[in-house]
DNA sequence: AGCCACAAGGTCAAAGAAGGTCAAAAAAGG
DNA sequence: CCTTTTTTGACCTTCTTTGACCTTGTGGCT
């Protein structure tokens, strides 16, 4: 009953979990070697199953030495707060939103005070130089680069939870 | 299976990171030697891993006494480093600057596959649909972001350097 | 100086090694 | 039946590896 596609599916989401960070790289002909299929149908699982939507980004490379690489944006257990933040922040971000969710991600624990300060600082000086529409582009910008390294290393940064 | 190109521009990365200045010199034919290959390869490794746009430059000279030397223009992201590599990236980066910084960094020991991976990723959604000059500054923008979280942490992140 | 040999590095194109695309055929669901 | 999802396969694009041949410095010899 469970389909080829179902079956390279779990295969794959069995490396990843199985991988110590959510992150795992395959050979796509070593994986339809391994299901007796044709490489595209590797294809049409990632393309299908393994979507941003879903949380997963794929890259790949060509030519010799070229792979798969599959990564899971939140590894197991979801940092709660994290992953809803991220859904919060849109293209763009005003000071006033920036300021609040600094705040509810300082008062989870998910920012330490000093990191937080830091942030608003940065948030500053890269952002307030420029008009609007500019300056919310920039500072959402900026909070998605410290939002990945927030959320991405295994089961959290070393935090006291 | 990581290809003779990624080896040898590990090799590579990794003496212009215990370099004192970011600057290195070698002999094409030792390289080749060193990993068995033709010299052309390391030709081809230069030109497509060393590029201005990921922030090195290559001169070389021929005949006797010949060599080619590499100069990194971010130094190496060292632990007090972060620092440096935060006043190199100005307001604005190109494509192929992040990506040569963010190899650095990996290289380094400063993010791991994982985390290089998603940056990626988030740099692609965040900036690409942008156009100049705008792309290149939300890719700055988050790159910032990443920073911060990098260094902010008492003594930096729990790495093995 | 002029010439020659040797010691580098450079170029370029062909061959090889992945992965990507797309659309048609087949299967599953409703 | 009609629609949606899977499977396949022919063909395409990108990246890597190799090798034959070219150019440029250096140093020695006449």
């Amino acid at each position: 009953m469970s389909s080829l596609t179902d079956r390279i599916e779990a295969y794959l989401m069995h490396l990843l979990l199985h991988s110590q960070d959510g992150c795992v790289e395959v050979r796509r002909a070593d994986v339809a070697d391994r299901f007796a299929c044709v490489p595209s149908q590797v294809t049409y699982v990632l393309a299908t199953r393994f979507t941003p939507e879903r949380g997963f980004f794929v890259e790949s490379r060509r030519g010799g030495g070229g792979y798969i690489r599959i990564v899971a944006r939140h590894p197991r257990p979801e940092p709660a707060g994290v992953h809803t933040v991220w859904q919060r922040v849109g293209r763009t971000l005003s000071a006033g939103q920036a300021e609040g969710l600094l705040r509810s991600l300082e008062q989870a624990g998910w920012l330490t005070r000093r990191e937080a300060a830091l942030m608003r600082q940065v948030l500053r000086q890269e952002a307030d130089w420029a008009d609007p529409p500019l300056d919310g582009l920039l500072r959402a910008a900026v909070v998605k680069g410290m939002l990945v390294m927030l959320s991405s290393s295994p089961g959290g940064r070393d935090r006291i939870g």
